[in-house]
DNA sequence: TTTGATTTTGCAACAATGTTGCTTTTTAAT
DNA sequence: ATTAAAAAGCAACATTGTTGCAAAATCAAA
């Protein structure tokens, strides 16, 4: 069984099932996503499929991805917005990622905790919360 | 009773305790934060008094102003880092600022929640929590 | 209060990041 | 195969952030 066609297959199926047409650019960036454990950089992406595509379609390629619920946004301190795949049942237009996200501060690399879920924050009356972000920073497994 | 030099007096204490000399971009940039409920991009500081100072001397205030522990960096989703004055007990190289921050999705106005501690996060066994950086978004008092 | 070492600023040049309009190419349906 | 629609590539531009260096301001000591 060839894991490639499989792998490839995968793909192909995630941009249908979101109403996107199958480009090169596309697969090869979901394809990234898919091979990584942690989440991505815009840079990262730039570099490891940047030789191939112009910055402009990586660009225009992860804000579609967001837009249709398979790749979520991770706020950082550093200012650099990491990306990574959505495990939830996300869809177009509307995100249900409600876990917390690890940022190592030695290797820098970008995790999702997909199973510690964001908690209950009490604010005061005058405030509605829509969504609660939260980002812990510390030393990840391989970093200690 | 004069409050224009007062606030003046304030300011000066505040950066000679930190070991700064007192200069007119130190003085002006410390003032917005002062006259200033929520919290400061570096757009909106570089609006405010960038006709006066260079971009450049900007950034570097800011980030002086941030190691002394003056001001605390807000992460937040739209990649642009807000700042805001420190209220606990920060001092040179040591920040304690365990708050949560809200950012109003309509007005997109920031907030140090002072008296909403950040909660305790359990995480997998792997990693080491440093610090927790809460970010709830919604809708702030003047807008809903 | 003048002097002089030290710090900070402004400027210029540059690098990195992100955006937009338009043309060409690719995709997917007929 | 043909064709309409969508996406990619390209160029030009805007914004944001960084660095080195000379000029100016600050502060402390004389
Ligand atoms: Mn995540
Ligand atoms: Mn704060
Ligand atoms: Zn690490
Ligand atoms: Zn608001």
């Amino acid at each position: 069984m060839d894991t490639g066609t499989n792998t490839e297959a995968a793909i192909a199926r995630t941009l249908k099932k979101n109403n996107l047409s199958i480009t090169e650019s596309r697969k090869k960036i979901l394809q990234l996503f898919l091979e990584q454990t942690g989440a991505l950089a815009h840079g990262d992406i730039e570099k490891k499929a940047g030789e191939k595509f112009d910055r402009v379609t990586v660009y225009r390629t992860l804000q579609t991805f967001v837009e249709k619920g398979i790749i979520h946004t991770i706020p950082t301190a550093d200012n650099s917005i990491r990306y990574a795949l959505c495990k939830d049942a996300c869809s177009d237009g509307h995100h249900h990622d409600h876990h917390v996200h690890f940022v190592c501060t030695n290797c820098k690399k970008t995790y999702c905790l997909d199973d510690v879920v964001t908690p209950e924050i009490k604010l005061p009356k005058d405030y509605t919360a829509e969504q609660v972000e939260v980002v812990v920073e510390g030393l990840c497994r391989d970093c200690r």
